[in-house]
DNA sequence: TCTTTTTAATTAACATGTTAAATATCTATT
DNA sequence: AATAGATATTTAACATGTTAATTAAAAAGA
């Protein structure tokens, strides 16, 4: 039964396989700076938006809340993270980055887009356009955003 | 710093939130069939390539083989599975699905096709087809397959 | 103001991802 | 045949995903 609906046709696992291998270039720096990619996600959210809720970074780095609850008191345990009560609002935690979570996350930084414009040079940077305006057309087709 | 290394441009993260959007569509039919994603795939995988030893099934399932053992305990303990030594390697053990485990595939794929036309319905063929082909140019790209 | 409802964050329980190591079997070399 | 190296699977330990329940505080209504 090889037809549009096979699995390895199927788009929800065509979209798993791209990912890991664009991941597969990213791999080696997140191992040699010790963090997860989901690790890596909310202190690139910290180090780009600067001090956020939890509820927004958890939106931000694209992980669930409870995830980030994990995540948090980790780095906090380590320093990499301050974490505040938002006095406007009890419910809140304010996060943020500590002096040694800006300097982890220069250094990766660098590396990071190191990473990324190779890969814009190996896929070409119509393909990547093209590619994206895709993946947000299928997003509004699909009703979400 | 809006540019295209801001986490929310990234490719990594376009795909995993686009994979996201598409999957939101099928979970309420997995979750009625109470299969976590992972465990969909590998019976998928067993409905359509019939007997196969645990790596190649990993593989087409896009799980690690890791997951596949403790996923393939959890189903021969459930009789959806069997699993049987190769007899000619030892090492290899062979999965197929019980007669359990296809009724219960049967009415889940029709489910799952249906789901997957009314997505192509909404995104359309033609832009379907584009973006598979974009995303097997990426993984070209990306030394990859 | 008091109660009810909603919201933000956390915790719990179980499944999976990830890296490393262990086990068993096969293959190749001598 | 005996050994060393390679392969297939499993197990372990920890991080994250997922669903559900819990806690605390804000917002809404009586």
């Amino acid at each position: 039964m090889i037809d549009k609906y096979e699995i390895n046709r199927s788009l929800a696992i065509n979209l798993l396989r791209t990912r890991e291998a664009v991941m597969d270039r990213f791999r080696p720096m997140l191992a040699s700076a010790k963090l997860t990619e989901q690790q890596w996600r909310v202190l690139r959210g910290l180090s780009e938006h600067g001090a956020t809720d939890a509820g927004k970074l958890a939106s931000i780095a694209c992980i669930l809340p409870q995830s980030l609850s994990r995540i948090a008191k980790n780095f906090e345990e380590k320093q990499l993270i301050k974490m505040e009560t938002d006095s406007n609002d009890a419910r809140k935690i304010i996060l943020s980055l500590t002096n040694n979570g800006e300097v982890l996350m220069k250094g990766a930084t660098v590396e990071s887009k190191k990473i990324y414009a190779k890969l814009i040079e190996d896929f070409g940077e119509n393909n990547l356009a093209d590619l994206l305006d895709k993946l947000d057309l299928l997003r509004n087709s699909l009703g979400k955003e």
